[in-house]
DNA sequence: TCATCATATCTACTTTTCTCGATATGTTAG
DNA sequence: CTAACATATCGAGAAAAGTAGATATGATGA
């Protein structure tokens, strides 16, 4: 499978899972420690460890480690990176949101031969 | 859990898996029917199928029924609703590529209260 | 050094997703 | 009506993801 389509894969992981988007949510309005992130999911430890990674490998987060504590925050250029991946795989540019085109048959090939 | 992380959960799947991604690229240069997807993509009827259930189910995608085929398009309105939520759950606005902040804290609570 | 704390990794189990063959549904052509 | 076709749904097995307890790692402080 080409790269892009396991780098788009990676990356949308991220927003796939109920608890993953409330700790992006959370870390949105700043940095935040596991600690912190922990006191308001209300899942063990070792599950929160393991969103984390799968945060991390998508590129939308970052890890610092500081002392014993590990801080984590959004990576801003990685999500930048996923909205250049959705407007890319669609063909919707960023933004663009004009109703009056909604669903029409964009550029390209036209529709398919299947005689119908 | 809350509406807008099920919602969350359920648009980003679509880009959650290589087939699927491939499927909304060729869609992304216009409206295709299923037999000319299947054609593209060596995988069986009814896996297609499934992925295109999950791709309507998302918004991003759209089916429309003319005589025995289904012809499915790209929900562009479906896709600006995912660039919204991508943006509201990281607190990334849309098109904002700055690298010069890229990854620093954002505003809100400050750091974590984990006397760290 | 030793105990403690924050976090990561390992292991095993559960749940969800993926996949395909078989079958069903609904449309069109004869 | 019947046959052929396009697509959806069903059922079951395989693969992947989610989950938590136990344990490991690595930093800090006594």
């Amino acid at each position: 499978m080409e790269d892009r389509y396991q780098e788009g894969s990676i990356v949308f992981k991220a927003f796939c899972n109920e608890y993953r988007l409330q700790i992006l949510e959370r870390l949105s309005t700043g940095e935040k420690c596991a600690c912190d992130l922990q006191e308001h999911l209300d899942i063990s430890q070792s599950t929160l460890s393991h969103h984390m990674k799968v945060l991390c490998a998508s590129g939308i987060v970052v890890a610092r480690q500081e002392g014993k504590w590990t801080h984590y925050s959004i990576n801003r250029a990685g999500v930048a990176r996923a909205q250049e991946l959705l407007a890319a795989f669609t063909g919707v540019r960023l933004g663009e949101v004009d109703p009056s085109v909604a669903s029409a048959p964009a550029r390209g090939d036209g529709p398919c031969g299947c005689s119908g």
